[in-house]
DNA sequence: CTTAATGGTGCCAAAATTTGGCACCTTTGT
DNA sequence: ACAAAGGTGCCAAATTTTGGCACCATTAAG
């Protein structure tokens, strides 16, 4: 979380909420009174009227009428819009799915033709199945906040994931894999990967993918990446 | 100078002078090729699209064909979205619908301030809940392509929606209903509404609505609304 | 072939910025 | 008087940014 991304959510908060209290958009984004209360002078600094009045029963309020900013979509961000839709999609509820589409079209549509194709070839990849598998869900983990991003991070650049990954049985290991697809049968989300140590493909329930604890030569990765896309190239079969 | 002032000002050099190259950027800016070449992967990602050629005689370029077009999504497209993102929030995806969450800030902060309104409107009368309810999903039909909009409308503009509703015996009734909110308990949704005739709340199953067969006084209806938004206004209990 | 110019990447320590906590002030309604 | 709210100044700790360096790949000129 940047300062410019606590700064945004700050704004689509009061967007929503309307009239609020430092304290309450404190406890929101996760940030102390005082940064807050900064990060309020520099929107109004960049031009975001918002009006505040002290007192019991003050608060904030941003005065909407004030700034239009054209949006800038990253490519996960698109991609996280549309396996929303997609899922809905699969789960059966066509209509609003279309209707989201039509919404996800157009925002494809302003998107550089570079993005463009990083995001076609990240939906080549992606697998929606309709049915339910016949499997114990009451284990059903969370996935890791990360992972879609480093999922596209990996893909795109036809890097190596480095993860640890908890079997059905529990047991832990470390993997080093060339990501291939991500398969969604709902509720059960599934990354396929070839694992050049095994030799052949497999499987992995992203609930149970956990950022890797000891990564042998961390110094390669970018501090950005929390699964551990690596510095060695990937042999993609498709082009 | 922040590092969003320095990359604003890259942009602007590189829209004045077209082609440019790394180190004349940096003496522009004063600052070292290192950054700028991080800047720049910054701009890209953003959506820029900056060409450059490596080699003797090459350089940057920024495309300024692709400007970026703000995307224009009607309250529906952005509201369906934003269905998409939330239940895909409510079957536990947490950090994929975080990711689209941010992305729809953004076209969020591109939507003229009286469609912010309805879309806040809309978004407060909207219920996702997270358990499955325990009922017989096996008969769950199809949910009517224009549903979605209609609802939209009539709630917006307080009219009252028509349709034919089948309930579980298969008893088919004619109802003129208030809209009132829409409850989502995977994969069940339900429209609230108020209902004059029967004077009190009713559920309705959404995938058991369907557009009237005979409606009196058609001529209306605009024509792009299936299910009979009324012109007889509503008395909504919020403002 | 060699060389110079160019974009691009990884790493690291130094520099700069951001953050959280604290004390304290002002305003406002009960 | 008191509690709830916004606002400011300060400082050490945490985090991010930066510059410098080495190095790679590509390209054109000599």
């Amino acid at each position: 979380m940047t300062t410019r991304d606590r700064q945004d959510a700050l704004i689509r908060h009061m967007r929503r909420n309307g009239t609020t209290t430092v304290a309450t958009l404190a406890h929101q984004v996760g940030a102390s009174r005082r940064t807050i209360l900064r990060d309020i002078a520099a929107l109004r600094d960049a031009g975001f009227v918002i009006d505040s009045e002290p007192g019991r029963g003050g608060g904030l309020a941003l005065d909407t009428r004030s700034v239009q900013t054209t949006p800038r979509l990253t490519v996960p961000e698109v991609f996280a819009l549309l396996i929303s839709v997609a899922s809905m999609r699969a789960a059966g509820n066509l209509p609003f799915a279309n209707l989201a589409d039509a919404g996800l079209a157009k925002i494809e549509k302003a998107l550089p033709s570079d993005k463009l194709r990083d995001l076609r070839r990240l939906l080549d990849c992606l697998y929606i199945g309709t049915l339910a598998p016949q499997i114990d869900i009451s284990n059903l983990g969370q996935m890791s906040p990360n992972l879609l991003s480093a999922f596209e991070h990996a893909f795109l650049k036809r890097l190596q994931m480095r993860f640890d990954y908890s079997d059905a049985k529990g047991a832990r290991t470390s993997r080093r894999v060339e990501p291939h697809a991500m398969l969604i049968l709902p509720p059960i989300w599934y990354l396929v990967a070839w694992d050049p140590m095994r030799n052949g493909f497999r499987h992995f329930r992203m609930d149970r993918i956990r950022a890797p604890e000891h990564v042998e030569g961390s110094s390669f990765l970018p501090r950005h990446v929390t699964f551990g896309a690596d510095i060695r190239p990937v042999q993609h079969p498709q082009g």
